[in-house]
DNA sequence: ATTGTATTTAGATATTTCTCTAAATATCAT
DNA sequence: ATGATATTTAGAGAAATATCTAAATACAAT
């Protein structure tokens, strides 16, 4: 089931993190491993699960492996519910009118 | 953190279908455990992180205790992005729209 | 007060998930 | 081909999760 496998991907404060970071362009893992206290291994199963979920995808580029978020509908969806909860540390949503 | 929990109860396909069941309208306990074949018990946990998430609100009537969606922005986001993904397998209704 | 119904809590177990280290693979540069 | 760099895969351990049974709590009706 596809959607499993993206709420799952959701679920982790890593992975959430990881596709904020996307947002502001492609990056090699490596590079987005920076951002992170965990090895480049743990990065990479990290990795694998949002590939999985579809929500990144990857491009080979010499011996580095860039990645870049999958711009669809789920995408975006996805993006802006994180946006509502998890408050992004740069920008921010000034659309939340009732409540 | 609050999106967390969010996350973290969306992950699990046993409460998504709960607030699937629950766009219906609000529920006792008893009567949503009967559209699962797992014991009150284990509902009771999703119910539980559901409610730690925000996502359902509860309000006893009687002996029974009435889950009824917390509808919030994020509620909605959610909701959205569920049915972008996982289309409802036991189809519950059209009209709950709105409120 | 006792009994019955509805729900939750506690404790236990099996499975899944996250993270690590070590090894494997792929590419680049000599 | 050899060695260096970037990333992934494999295997293992710790922590989190889902589920169960049994017991506890809350209310209703006698």
């Amino acid at each position: 089931m596809i959607g499993q496998s993206l709420f799952k991907a959701l679920a982790d404060p890593t992975r959430r993190e990881i596709l904020r970071i996307l947002r502001a362009g492609s990056m090699p893992a490596g590079d987005i491993a920076e951002h992170f206290p965990m090895t480049k291994a743990s990065l990479s199963h990290h990795f694998s699960l949002l590939k999985q979920a579809e929500l990144v995808r990857t491009e080979r580029r010499g011996q580095q492996i860039v990645y870049s978020l999958n711009t669809t509908v789920m995408q975006d969806a996805a993006g802006v519910l994180m946006e509502l909860l998890d408050p992004p540390s740069t920008e921010v949503n000034h659309d939340a009118k009732n409540r």
